[in-house]
DNA sequence: TCACAATTCAAGCATATGCTTAAATCGGGT
DNA sequence: ACCCGATTTAAGCATATGCTTGAATTGTGA
């Protein structure tokens, strides 16, 4: 029924949605065109706003359809780390926030490069233009992570932990964003890391800094 | 000569160059217009061509001075703290990468918030775009800041501080650009530190994950 | 005072942008 | 075979973009 057996042409919605996530991880949320869509898409360019109502919406929607399983991931694997009344450390609760980028995009028919430079995107470019509805979702999971942070550094000011929560997204956003970069400008200095050690090198840094002594008191 | 003994009316060039910092800091480098800045400026557009040459040598002007006297005066200290062979430790260099956007916002008209936004513009939006002009530069400063860190940090891998200097362009850059909105979206509950404590937030945050025990040996 | 260069200006050019419209085409159900 | 709603299309509209032009205006040195 919403098959039509013709391999190549996925139905024009896909074919926008595919399209676009490509180019918004290449080129950010400023530079990307209607014309620019519909072209790579090889689509007419009223299909856009048949299908999404208006260029914007059809970004809010990227930006939900990648940022949504995202967090509700990272709230179930803290959820996870926290069953039976243990505490979650510190680690834990860092793996909780990171991975889920790691395990959502294996469900993605994307390439990893361009995924992670979409999310990167989404956290910075998105943030001030952070569709409302996602608003809510994002202070549940600053929520539940401040929560779980503050109980596994007994002692640590709840503002220190919000702020180093807030450093923990600069980390993560210049790596997704720039971490081809950084490859390319040291050539090579920095080795080609596969991303599971990325990963795992960005949660020591950050187990470390949320660790620092600093900060402390009631 | 050079003064027309008016108060309000700078050089048109001049007036270019401040409303064009304003309206980066705010907007970013993708969303200003032409007619933004002359409107801004309430100068004519075809001054931005006769003064600039286009919009794009503009914007790499305003990169340059900004980016370069930071990146002198990280040098200056860096070079400062190692003075008569002393060690640096990580917390100096740390300071000697950082203080900077302190100290040149100094030397500066614009206010503090405008100015940090516009170089977290210069990092984020700016880094694959960077002038040519600066890229030497920038690896100069990479180059000396690895080797004090490696001496600071006996048997760290090379690679590793390469990403975790990477990692620290990400926190600053985080809180440069979107600092403020972590104060709004967390209604103040992450207090409204004024900059030198947010600075020291930060350098406590990166010491700690440069010291971090992982990613040792030779 | 006058000539000359530097600067500013109004106007316009070519192109790109987001979006709409009205007509054509498609596709399934009867 | 036919109809009707869903989808796609070509064409165009209004506006915005970066930049240029040729004329006016200004400031300066002789």
């Amino acid at each position: 029924m919403n098959q039509k057996g013709n391999i190549t042409k996925a139905t024009t919605k896909d074919r926008i949605l595919e399209a676009t996530e490509c180019l918004l991880a290449e080129h950010g949320f400023e530079a990307v065109s209607l014309r620019d869509i519909t072209g790579a898409a090889a689509v007419n360019v009223a299909a856009v706003n048949y299908h999404f109502g208006s260029k914007e919406k059809l970004f809010e929607e990227i930006q939900c359809r990648y940022i949504a399983p995202v967090n509700a991931e990272r709230v179930r694997m803290l959820k996870r780390a926290m069953a039976d009344d243990r505490v979650a450390t510190v680690r834990d609760i860092l793996e909780a926030f990171m991975r889920p980028l790691l395990t959502v995009v294996k469900r993605n028919e994307m390439s990893e490069r361009l995924f992670f430079k979409l999310m990167g995107r989404c956290i910075v470019d998105g943030q001030g233009g952070l569709p409302d509805a996602m608003v809510p979702e994002f202070k549940e999971v600053a929520r539940v992570f401040t929560n779980a942070l503050m109980t596994a550094i007994p002692g640590i000011h709840p503002e220190v932990v919000l702020w180093r929560l807030h450093y923990t997204f600069g980390v993560m956003a210049q790596t997704l964003l720039h971490g081809e970069l950084l490859v390319k400008l040291t050539h090579g200095a920095c080795g080609e890391p596969d991303v599971e050690t990325q990963f795992q090198q960005m949660i020591d840094f950050c187990h470390a800094g949320f660790l620092s002594g600093e900060g402390m008191g009631a």
